[in-house]
DNA sequence: CATTACCTGCAA
DNA sequence: TTGCAGGTAATG
Protein backbone atom coordinates (compact mmCIF):
# COMPACT_ATOMS: atom_id res chain seq x y z
CA UNK A 1 0.00 0.00 0.00
CA UNK A 2 1.39 2.93 1.45
CA UNK A 3 3.44 5.19 0.77
CA UNK A 4 4.50 8.28 3.07
CA UNK A 5 0.71 10.09 2.54
CA UNK A 6 -0.73 6.66 3.43
CA UNK A 7 1.49 6.02 6.22
CA UNK A 8 0.69 9.81 7.65
CA UNK A 9 -3.18 8.78 7.85
CA UNK A 10 -2.70 5.24 9.33
CA UNK A 11 -0.78 7.08 11.47
CA UNK A 12 -2.94 9.90 12.53
CA UNK A 13 -5.91 7.76 12.27
CA UNK A 14 -4.51 5.97 14.68
CA UNK A 15 -3.37 8.11 17.21
CA UNK A 16 -6.74 10.25 17.18
CA UNK A 17 -8.59 6.64 18.63
CA UNK A 18 -5.99 5.15 20.83
CA UNK A 19 -3.79 7.89 22.28
CA UNK A 20 -3.84 7.51 26.03
CA UNK A 21 -4.96 3.67 26.01
CA UNK A 22 -3.23 0.90 27.51
CA UNK A 23 -2.16 -2.38 25.62
CA UNK A 24 -3.53 -4.89 28.17
CA UNK A 25 -2.22 -8.25 25.75
CA UNK A 26 -1.80 -9.71 22.28
CA UNK A 27 -4.74 -11.66 21.80
CA UNK A 28 -3.69 -13.16 18.49
CA UNK A 29 -0.30 -13.45 16.94
CA UNK A 30 -0.18 -16.52 13.70
CA UNK A 31 2.39 -15.02 11.58
CA UNK A 32 5.36 -14.87 13.96
CA UNK A 33 7.76 -13.71 10.84
CA UNK A 34 5.71 -10.45 11.43
CA UNK A 35 7.18 -9.25 14.86
CA UNK A 36 10.88 -8.69 13.50
CA UNK A 37 12.50 -7.82 16.81
CA UNK A 38 12.87 -8.50 19.62
CA UNK A 39 11.82 -12.42 20.30
CA UNK A 40 8.40 -13.51 20.33
CA UNK A 41 8.50 -14.41 24.02
CA UNK A 42 10.34 -10.67 24.80
CA UNK A 43 7.64 -8.84 22.60
CA UNK A 44 4.77 -10.54 24.06
CA UNK A 45 5.79 -9.63 27.44
CA UNK A 46 6.87 -6.18 27.23
CA UNK A 47 4.20 -4.64 25.07
CA UNK A 48 1.60 -5.48 28.34
CA UNK A 49 0.93 -3.42 30.21
CA UNK A 50 1.95 -0.51 27.82
CA UNK A 51 0.59 2.77 27.34
CA UNK A 52 0.26 4.75 24.12
CA UNK A 53 1.33 8.18 24.52
CA UNK A 54 1.74 8.87 20.97
CA UNK A 55 1.47 8.23 17.11
CA UNK A 56 3.88 9.46 14.46
CA UNK A 57 5.31 8.38 11.11
CA UNK A 58 8.98 7.98 10.00
CA UNK A 59 9.68 6.96 6.29
CA UNK A 60 7.28 4.45 5.41
CA UNK A 61 7.01 3.09 9.35
CA UNK A 62 3.87 3.98 11.40
CA UNK A 63 5.57 4.87 14.99
CA UNK A 64 3.53 4.67 18.53
CA UNK A 65 5.29 6.03 21.27
CA UNK A 66 4.82 4.03 24.10
CA UNK A 67 5.81 4.58 27.82
CA UNK A 68 8.38 2.80 30.19
CA UNK A 69 10.95 4.26 26.64
CA UNK A 70 9.27 1.90 24.25
CA UNK A 71 8.32 2.44 20.62
CA UNK A 72 5.92 -0.12 18.42
CA UNK A 73 7.15 0.54 14.82
CA UNK A 74 4.77 -0.88 11.94
CA UNK A 75 5.56 -1.14 8.74
CA UNK A 76 2.54 -2.11 6.09
CA UNK A 77 4.74 -2.96 3.24
CA UNK A 78 2.90 -4.12 -0.09
CA UNK A 79 -0.73 -4.78 1.79
CA UNK A 80 -1.22 -4.13 5.35
CA UNK A 81 -3.32 -2.37 7.23
CA UNK A 82 -3.65 -1.37 10.76
CA UNK A 83 -7.13 -0.38 12.42
CA UNK A 84 -9.41 -0.06 15.29
CA UNK A 85 -12.69 -2.51 16.35
CA UNK A 86 -14.66 -2.53 19.62
CA UNK A 87 -14.99 -5.20 21.84
CA UNK A 88 -16.62 -8.26 20.41
CA UNK A 89 -15.02 -7.86 16.81
CA UNK A 90 -13.68 -10.55 15.31
CA UNK A 91 -10.25 -11.00 13.31
CA UNK A 92 -10.55 -12.72 9.99
CA UNK A 93 -7.23 -15.08 8.50
CA UNK A 94 -5.64 -12.23 7.12
CA UNK A 95 -5.85 -10.08 10.73
CA UNK A 96 -2.04 -11.59 11.90
CA UNK A 97 -1.66 -9.60 15.20
CA UNK A 98 -4.21 -8.54 17.54
CA UNK A 99 -3.60 -5.70 20.16
CA UNK A 100 -6.45 -5.55 23.45
CA UNK A 101 -6.52 -2.48 24.77
CA UNK A 102 -7.54 -1.71 28.35
CA UNK A 103 -11.40 -0.01 26.94
CA UNK A 104 -11.92 -3.16 25.44
CA UNK A 105 -11.42 -2.27 21.79
CA UNK A 106 -8.90 -3.66 19.38
CA UNK A 107 -6.28 -2.78 16.77
CA UNK A 108 -5.64 -5.14 14.06
CA UNK A 109 -2.68 -5.81 12.10
CA UNK A 110 -4.52 -7.02 8.85
CA UNK A 111 -2.22 -8.11 5.95
CA UNK A 112 -2.91 -10.23 3.12
CA UNK A 113 0.39 -10.95 1.79
CA UNK A 114 2.09 -11.19 4.88
CA UNK A 115 5.30 -8.68 4.57
CA UNK A 116 4.02 -6.04 7.12
CA UNK A 117 6.31 -6.28 9.93
CA UNK A 118 6.36 -5.45 13.43
CA UNK A 119 9.13 -3.80 15.99
CA UNK A 120 8.89 -3.08 19.52
CA UNK A 121 11.64 -1.12 19.93
CA UNK A 122 14.08 0.97 23.23
CA UNK A 123 15.45 4.12 22.49
CA UNK A 124 18.52 2.81 20.42
CA UNK A 125 16.31 1.07 18.38
CA UNK A 126 14.29 3.76 17.21
CA UNK A 127 18.00 6.12 16.78
CA UNK A 128 18.28 3.11 14.81
CA UNK A 129 15.61 3.33 12.71
CA UNK A 130 15.42 6.65 12.30
CA UNK A 131 19.44 6.82 11.41
CA UNK A 132 18.56 4.13 8.69
CA UNK A 133 16.22 6.62 6.85
CA UNK A 134 17.06 9.60 4.46
CA UNK A 135 15.36 13.03 4.67
CA UNK A 136 11.88 13.43 5.35
CA UNK A 137 10.60 14.98 1.90
CA UNK A 138 7.47 17.54 3.82
CA UNK A 139 9.97 19.09 6.66
CA UNK A 140 11.32 22.33 5.74
CA UNK A 141 14.52 20.83 5.83
CA UNK A 142 14.08 19.74 2.32
CA UNK A 143 15.05 22.29 0.25
CA UNK A 144 15.71 22.29 -3.16
CA UNK A 145 19.52 22.97 -2.38
CA UNK A 146 19.57 19.59 -0.25
CA UNK A 147 17.42 17.70 -2.82
CA UNK A 148 20.34 18.90 -5.34
CA UNK A 149 23.45 17.74 -3.17
CA UNK A 150 21.37 14.37 -2.88
CA UNK A 151 21.13 14.28 -6.43
CA UNK A 152 24.50 15.51 -7.70
CA UNK A 153 26.44 12.92 -5.57
CA UNK A 154 24.82 10.01 -7.84
CA UNK A 155 25.52 8.66 -10.95
CA UNK A 156 21.80 6.48 -10.42
CA UNK A 157 18.65 7.02 -12.69
CA UNK A 158 16.32 9.50 -10.95
CA UNK A 159 13.33 6.94 -10.47
CA UNK A 160 15.15 4.11 -8.65
CA UNK A 161 16.52 6.95 -6.53
CA UNK A 162 13.30 8.27 -4.97
CA UNK A 163 12.82 5.17 -3.77
CA UNK A 164 15.44 4.77 -2.04
CA UNK A 165 14.26 5.40 1.75
CA UNK A 166 18.10 5.77 2.43
CA UNK A 167 18.06 9.32 0.76
CA UNK A 168 14.70 10.39 0.93
CA UNK A 169 12.27 8.98 2.79
CA UNK A 170 8.52 7.99 2.34
CA UNK A 171 8.50 8.19 -1.49
CA UNK A 172 7.35 4.73 -3.09
CA UNK A 173 6.80 3.64 -6.75
CA UNK A 174 2.91 5.81 -6.89
CA UNK A 175 4.29 9.08 -5.64
CA UNK A 176 8.10 8.69 -7.59
CA UNK A 177 5.94 8.50 -11.07
CA UNK A 178 3.63 11.71 -9.92
CA UNK A 179 6.52 13.58 -8.70
CA UNK A 180 8.55 12.85 -12.16
CA UNK A 181 5.18 13.92 -14.11
CA UNK A 182 4.58 16.88 -12.20
CA UNK A 183 8.82 18.18 -12.42
CA UNK A 184 8.49 16.84 -16.52
CA UNK A 185 11.29 14.46 -16.05
CA UNK A 186 12.27 11.40 -17.36
CA UNK A 187 12.49 8.67 -15.13
CA UNK A 188 16.05 7.23 -16.45
CA UNK A 189 17.36 10.46 -16.47
CA UNK A 190 20.82 10.45 -14.56
CA UNK A 191 20.86 12.36 -10.62
CA UNK A 192 23.72 13.98 -11.56
CA UNK A 193 22.17 15.28 -14.32
CA UNK A 194 19.66 17.82 -13.43
CA UNK A 195 20.35 21.42 -14.33
CA UNK A 196 19.06 23.68 -11.23
CA UNK A 197 16.28 24.43 -12.46
CA UNK A 198 15.04 20.30 -12.76
CA UNK A 199 16.26 20.00 -9.23
CA UNK A 200 13.80 23.05 -8.06
CA UNK A 201 11.05 21.45 -10.06
CA UNK A 202 11.50 17.91 -8.87
CA UNK A 203 11.87 19.66 -5.19
CA UNK A 204 8.19 20.83 -5.95
CA UNK A 205 7.25 17.89 -8.07
CA UNK A 206 7.66 15.55 -4.65
CA UNK A 207 5.90 18.37 -2.22
CA UNK A 208 3.00 18.43 -4.59
CA UNK A 209 2.60 14.28 -5.34
CA UNK A 210 2.85 13.72 -1.36
CA UNK A 211 0.68 16.76 0.21
CA UNK A 212 -1.74 16.02 -2.98
CA UNK A 213 -2.23 12.62 -1.45
CA UNK A 214 -2.65 13.60 1.93
CA UNK A 215 -5.26 15.97 0.98
CA UNK A 216 -7.14 13.29 -0.66
CA UNK A 217 -6.65 10.32 2.35
CA UNK A 218 -3.93 8.69 0.52
CA UNK A 219 -3.82 5.97 -2.82
CA UNK A 220 -6.36 2.76 -2.33
CA UNK A 221 -5.42 0.47 -4.83
CA UNK A 222 -6.83 -2.05 -3.20
CA UNK A 223 -5.78 -2.70 0.33
CA UNK A 224 -4.91 0.85 2.10
CA UNK A 225 -7.43 1.44 4.99
CA UNK A 226 -6.69 4.19 7.15
CA UNK A 227 -6.86 3.15 11.06
CA UNK A 228 -11.08 4.05 10.62
CA UNK A 229 -11.37 1.62 7.99
CA UNK A 230 -11.49 3.99 5.55
CA UNK A 231 -10.00 3.89 2.12
CA UNK A 232 -8.46 7.26 0.28
CA UNK A 233 -9.47 8.72 -3.10
CA UNK A 234 -6.27 9.25 -4.33
CA UNK A 235 -6.72 7.37 -7.10
CA UNK A 236 -9.22 9.07 -8.77
CA UNK A 237 -6.60 12.19 -9.41
CA UNK A 238 -4.06 9.96 -10.35
CA UNK A 239 -1.42 11.66 -13.28
CA UNK A 240 0.39 8.71 -14.67
CA UNK A 241 0.46 6.05 -12.07
CA UNK A 242 -1.97 3.30 -13.14
CA UNK A 243 -2.83 5.66 -16.38
CA UNK A 244 -1.45 3.54 -19.01
CA UNK A 245 -2.92 4.84 -22.97
CA UNK A 246 -4.66 7.49 -21.02
CA UNK A 247 -4.59 10.94 -22.69
CA UNK A 248 -2.03 13.04 -20.59
CA UNK A 249 -3.70 15.68 -18.34
CA UNK A 250 -0.88 18.54 -19.62
CA UNK A 251 -0.39 17.26 -23.61
CA UNK A 252 -3.36 14.71 -24.15
CA UNK A 253 -0.09 12.24 -25.19
CA UNK A 254 -1.20 8.87 -24.13
CA UNK A 255 0.35 7.69 -20.39
CA UNK A 256 3.15 5.04 -21.36
CA UNK A 257 4.55 2.29 -19.01
CA UNK A 258 8.00 1.45 -18.98
CA UNK A 259 9.94 -0.88 -16.61
CA UNK A 260 12.92 0.99 -14.75
CA UNK A 261 14.65 -0.79 -11.71
CA UNK A 262 12.33 -3.34 -11.43
CA UNK A 263 9.32 -1.17 -10.79
CA UNK A 264 6.22 -0.68 -13.10
CA UNK A 265 6.71 2.88 -14.47
CA UNK A 266 4.40 5.54 -15.83
CA UNK A 267 5.19 8.68 -17.93
CA UNK A 268 4.27 10.85 -20.34
CA UNK A 269 6.85 10.32 -23.41
CA UNK A 270 6.04 13.98 -24.65
CA UNK A 271 6.21 15.95 -21.41
CA UNK A 272 9.06 13.52 -19.53
CA UNK A 273 10.97 13.67 -23.14
CA UNK A 274 14.66 12.06 -22.20
CA UNK A 275 15.56 13.42 -26.36
CA UNK A 276 15.18 17.32 -24.74
CA UNK A 277 18.16 16.28 -22.59
CA UNK A 278 20.13 14.21 -24.78
CA UNK A 279 19.73 16.78 -27.54
CA UNK A 280 20.90 19.14 -24.70
CA UNK A 281 23.72 17.67 -23.69
CA UNK A 282 24.97 16.38 -27.31
CA UNK A 283 24.19 12.99 -27.06
C1' DC B 1 22.88 -2.90 -11.19
C1' DA B 2 19.97 -7.15 -11.80
C1' DT B 3 17.76 -11.18 -9.84
C1' DT B 4 15.41 -13.66 -6.36
C1' DA B 5 12.84 -14.14 -2.32
C1' DC B 6 9.18 -13.17 0.67
C1' DC B 7 3.25 -14.06 0.23
C1' DT B 8 -1.41 -13.90 -1.65
C1' DG B 9 -5.08 -12.44 -4.69
C1' DC B 10 -6.55 -10.88 -8.84
C1' DA B 11 -6.83 -9.69 -13.76
C1' DA B 12 -5.45 -10.82 -18.29
C1' DT C 1 -2.02 -20.35 -16.11
C1' DT C 2 0.85 -16.54 -16.09
C1' DG C 3 2.19 -12.18 -14.69
C1' DC C 4 1.72 -8.44 -11.86
C1' DA C 5 1.07 -5.68 -7.45
C1' DG C 6 1.76 0.07 -2.94
C1' DG C 7 8.09 -2.72 -0.28
C1' DT C 8 12.40 -4.22 1.18
C1' DA C 9 16.29 -7.43 2.07
C1' DA C 10 19.45 -10.73 0.51
C1' DT C 11 22.34 -12.42 -2.98
C1' DG C 12 25.38 -12.45 -7.59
Amino acid sequence: MPELPEVEHAARSLGAQIIGRRIVAVTKLDWERMVETPTIDQFLDLIRGREIRAASRRAKWIVLTLDDGWTLALHLRMSGSVTVHNSGSQPDQYTHLVLLLDDGRQVFFHDTRKFGRARLLDAQGLAALDTAHGIEPLTDAFTPEVLGTLLRRRSTRIKPLLLNQTVIAGIGNIYADEALWNAQLHPLRLANSLTDDEVARLHSGIRLALLQGIEYGGSTLRNYRNGYGEAGSNQDHFNVYDQTGKPCARCGTPIEKMVVGQRGTHFCPFCQRLEDYERHIGA
